[in-house]
RNA sequence: GGGCGCGUAGCUCAGCGGUAGAGCGCUCGCUUCACACGCGAGAGGUCGCUGGUUCGAACCCAGCCGCGCCCACCA
């Protein structure tokens, strides 16, 4: 080692991820190791693409726990020696981004109105580029390895083409379509919105019951709404079928009040008998269920409310230009005045509301595009149906099946400037539809702008070059993986596996993983305007980046759970842990002058952390396959930690001071593969220690992963260590609590069956006893001698209470073994077992006397 | 109204048919020549409740009590 190296190393007891970070990253974009060439197959190679965040904001810490995950995937298959591509990129965020550019134009006392939709639009352009870098940079500290090369943007010109392209397609095969039809309107936005993007509340309105005149005899229909102010668009009532009480009324006529408009008494199967009267006032024009009524029945559909939330001519001089609950209150009074308000209750129920603006969405009928989707399911749901594309955890699968056999249109259009413009042009009675503008005078492009989920639905293909046949796209689609959160299993996810099918023709991807929610510490959705957001950048300055991705991983799961700083902390421990490990082992280890394996070494001890490494690497592959980030992330603390430090380390060190060889080949051969493993979960520190390794012939991150060696695995040796281990830890519990001070050395009169390995007394601070004595305990097979430091009221306190311990254990056990039916019943293994436990806790009650 | 999930140590979570685990916190002791972001030793759980299946249940089954989420067009 140079020797301004080894002076660093000597003098850097703490790991600094502030001072390190950023050298490291800058030194994997030199090498280009994140950017690969397209070759090879899709089947050889490994792929995934970045659920692509809204430009609206920065990264939050579902980002930090997606990336996280992605990126411990794709380090370690690049560093299995895959040609590894993560396709970095952003996504336009419609409604989103629109919103917050308005908000910040109404902050200056402007909208977008004034401005002109180009001017508007390249205004959103500026904030695009503003936040798109950002949410870059905020990858790479997190220290995302994503192709920054091959970055994307959902509006990119290229992308923009693919869209089209999608749609013409779709448009074609007569799946997208124009209708009136109604649709969630979202009076935040001013836009359509899908079903999916509404968020159904509990409310505790008023329910108000109406007398609506039955015409030409002395009755009375009451109906209850809790939308008065919808009457005006009454257009009928109805009853069931069924109902006896409303069967001389069907076909007859009432009289709207207020309106004095002559409406129908129809019969239709909705109607529930049971609620209010039977009698249900239907309005086509503002109420779902109402909508489809009128269509059976070929009612009159009459719109009182507009696109902007207030009253419209419709609705009468009266109420015109009052907002909806303004004209709630004067519908109320006037039936009021008119004594045809029978009752007035609370009732509870849910209500939706627009999932971007908030507010409560008015259902308008309204001309909008549709694309039918059972064509594009069926193969989609085949696909999963046949794991094709696997759903991990398995819940999730018979979830998204659930929904997709289910599906509806979809409503695709968005009354926003910020979008995909829909590619559909006018000219009087004539409609074009195509990739690009009709030749000829007098075109006008539809307002509208496409869904912003229409464009991210071909995110996998159209960000690797698609329509056209590139090499990216040969050489990266299908993808390999892809993270996400389970709210967008049906918005994104399940979109974009029948577009794949359709278009790309295969699935997007071979795995999803629906990851947990980190909610914040008191429980709580972590989000910004509850202030429960936890910024990820700022654990990052705190803790480093590694600290953040191990505690992210360990704590996550396949059930929703609460942030946990001690997770955040165990990662920056383990950290600091391995930089420390490594100082002791790289400042003392001689070095062999080349890259040597170790023989099959004569020590157990050497043998026993080859195999815990083995069983380790074992272990860690195996879970990350699994997607069980959690477990890899315990078990690489467990093994550095217990294994390597508090052991190994221990054991070996006056070897290692000694400048012994055979010692020296083991721990560097360790360390260099313990390094590889860790490096996906932590890739600064890892990257850091492993550019003072003597064996480095490159960086970590191109380093191979470790594969494991199954003939170093020794799981006899390991038991027989782990027994080694126990021993140490009864010697050293027992001088605790006997208050011997830790100073002191005790003489001991070792077990006279089997050796007992050096270390044993090493570590508990019991030495062989020269002669023979008279042992005044005996401590797992040690006599210990008499010595001035046992504290001897101590030790019988803790003898007495080890005994009461011990009796109880006994009585379970022999209970057990008293059991006739235990004896006969289980596995002879458990029954030996149990026999054992039996004869140690007799043993060592005897040792106690 | 359907569906899914959760209730285990003070806290956050593992375990999911054979002696209750981790991290943090707590107690005691250590400036032991890698690390006090450390080392060693401990204390601390009737595994939500009630029944059932089993030789044996935190783990399987049923019911109940709490909590959370998703889907759904009863005014």
């Amino acid at each position: 080692m140079e020797p301004e190296a080894r002076k660093k190393l000597e003098e850097t007891t703490r790991w600094d991820p502030a001072e390190a970070e950023s050298r490291i990253f800058a030194g994997w974009l030199d090498g280009g190791y994140f950017h690969p060439e397209a070759t090879g197959t899709a089947e050889e190679n490994y792929s995934v693409s970045i659920p692509p965040p809204n430009v609206t904001g920065v990264l939050h810490m579902g980002h930090a726990l997606n990336g996280s995950m992605q990126d411990a995937l794709v380090r370690m298959n690049r560093m299995a020696g895959r040609n590894t591509l993560w396709l970095l990129g952003t996504d336009h965020a419609g409604i989103a981004t629109q919103a917050v550019v308005e908000k910040g134009l109404r902050e200056e006392g402007r909208d977008r109105h004034e401005m002109g939709r180009d001017a508007f639009i390249e205004r959103v352009w500026e904030w695009k580029e503003l936040y798109g870098a950002r949410i870059r940079d905020q990858y790479q500290r997190l220290g995302a390895s994503c192709d920054y090369e091959r970055e994307r943007f959902t509006l990119d010109e290229g992308y923009a083409r693919a869209v089209r392209r999608v749609f013409v397609s779709l448009f074609e095969k007569g799946y997208i379509y124009r209708d009136n039809y109604m649709v969630n309107w979202d009076p935040g936005s001013r836009s359509a919105i899908s079903d999916l993007e509404v968020e159904n509340r509990e409310e505790t309105d008023t329910l108000y019951s109406i007398d609506y005149p039955v015409e030409g005899v002395d009755r009375v229909l009451t109906v209850a709404t809790v939308r008065p102010e919808t009457m005006l668009a009454d257009t009928a009532v109805a009853v069931n079928p069924a109902d006896e009480r409303y069967a001389d009324l069907v076909g007859q006529h009432c009289i709207l009040p207020l309106v004095g408009r002559r409406i129908p008494i129809i019969a239709d199967e909705h109607v529930d008998v049971e609620f209010g009267t039977g009698a249900l006032k239907i309005t086509p024009g503002h109420d779902v269920n109402d909508f489809e009524i009128g269509r059976r029945h070929g009612l009159e559909e009459i719109t009182v409310i507009g696109e902007d939330g207030r009253m419209n001519a419709e609705a009468g001089e009266a109420y015109e230009g009052l907002t909806v609950a303004e004209a709630q209150e004067a519908v109320v009074e006037a039936l009021r005045q008119e004594g045809v308000l029978s009752a007035e209750e609370p009732y509870t129920h849910s209500v939706p509301f627009s999932h971007r603006s908030g507010e409560r969405i008015e259902p308008l009928i309204s001309l909008q595009w549709f694309c039918r989707m059972d064509e594009l399911a069926a193969p989609a749901i085949e696909a999963v149906e046949q794991d094709r594309v696997k759903i991990t955890p398995e819940q999730w699968k018979r979830v998204y099946l659930d929904w997709m056999n289910e599906i509806r249109p979809w409503c695709v259009s968005r009354q926003l400037w910020w979008g995909h413009r829909i590619p559909v042009w006018y000219r009087g009675d004539e409609v074009y539809v195509g990739e690009s503008d009709p030749e000829g005078e007098g075109w006008v492009q539809d307002e509208d702008v496409l869904d912003t989920w229409f464009s991210s639905a071909i995110w996998p293909f159209a960000t690797l070059g698609w329509p056209d046949d590139t090499p990216d796209l040969r050489a990266f689609y299908p993808t390999d993986f892809l993270t996400t959160a389970r709210e967008i299993l049906f918005l994104w996810v399940a979109r974009m596996i029948m577009t794949g099918i359709e278009f790309a023709g295969d699935v997007p991807f071979d795995d999803v993983y629906v990851h947990s929610v980190i909610q914040a510490r008191d429980g709580r959705r972590m989000s910004k305007s509850l202030g429960t957001g936890i910024d990820p950048l700022e654990e990052i300055d705190r803790h480093g980046a590694d600290a953040l991705r191990f505690g992210l991983l360990a704590m996550s799961s396949t059930q929703d759970v609460r942030y946990s700083d001690a997770k955040v902390q165990q990662g920056r421990d383990l950290a600091n842990k391995l930089w420390n490990a490594s100082r002791l082992i790289l400042l003392n280890a001689s070095d062999p002058g080349e890259r040597v394996p170790p023989a099959e070494p004569a020590l157990p001890e050497d043998r026993w952390i080859l195999s815990r490494l083995e069983s380790t690497i074992a272990e860690v592959t195996e879970l990350l396959d699994r997607y069980d980030f959690s477990h890899a992330a315990q078990a690489l603390y467990g093994f550095v930690f217990a294994d390597l430090c508090d052991w190994y380390l221990e054991i070996v060190k006056p070897r290692l001071y000694d400048g012994d060889q055979a010692a020296s080949t083991v721990l560097l051969w360790t360390l260099e593969r313990t390094l590889a493993l860790v490096h996906p979960v932590m890739p600064f520190v890892t990257e850091e220690i492993w550019s003072y390794h003597p064996y480095r012939d490159g960086q970590l991150v191109i380093h191979p992963f470790p594969e494991a060696i199954g003939d170093r695995i020794d799981p006899g040796l390991e038991a027989e260590f782990g027994r080694a281990i126990e021993l140490t830890r009864q010697l050293r519990g027992w001088r605790d609590q006997a208050g011997v001070p830790p100073r002191v050395i005790l003489s001991a009169v070792p077990p006279g069956d089997e050796p007992v390995p050096e270390f044993v007394g090493r570590l508990s601070r019991v030495e062989q006893a020269e002669s023979g004595g008279d042992p005044i305990a005996t401590v797992s097979g040690f006599g210990i001698l008499a010595s001035g430091e046992i504290d001897e009221e101590a030790l019988r306190e803790r003898l007495s209470q080890r005994r009461t311990k011990l009796e109880a254990e006994l009585a379970k056990v022999a209970g057990k073994l008293g059991n006739a039916g235990f004896v006969e019943n289980a596995p002879p293994e458990v029954v030996a077992e149990e026999r054992e436990r039996e004869a140690e806790i007799r043993a060592e009650l005897a040792e106690l006397g």
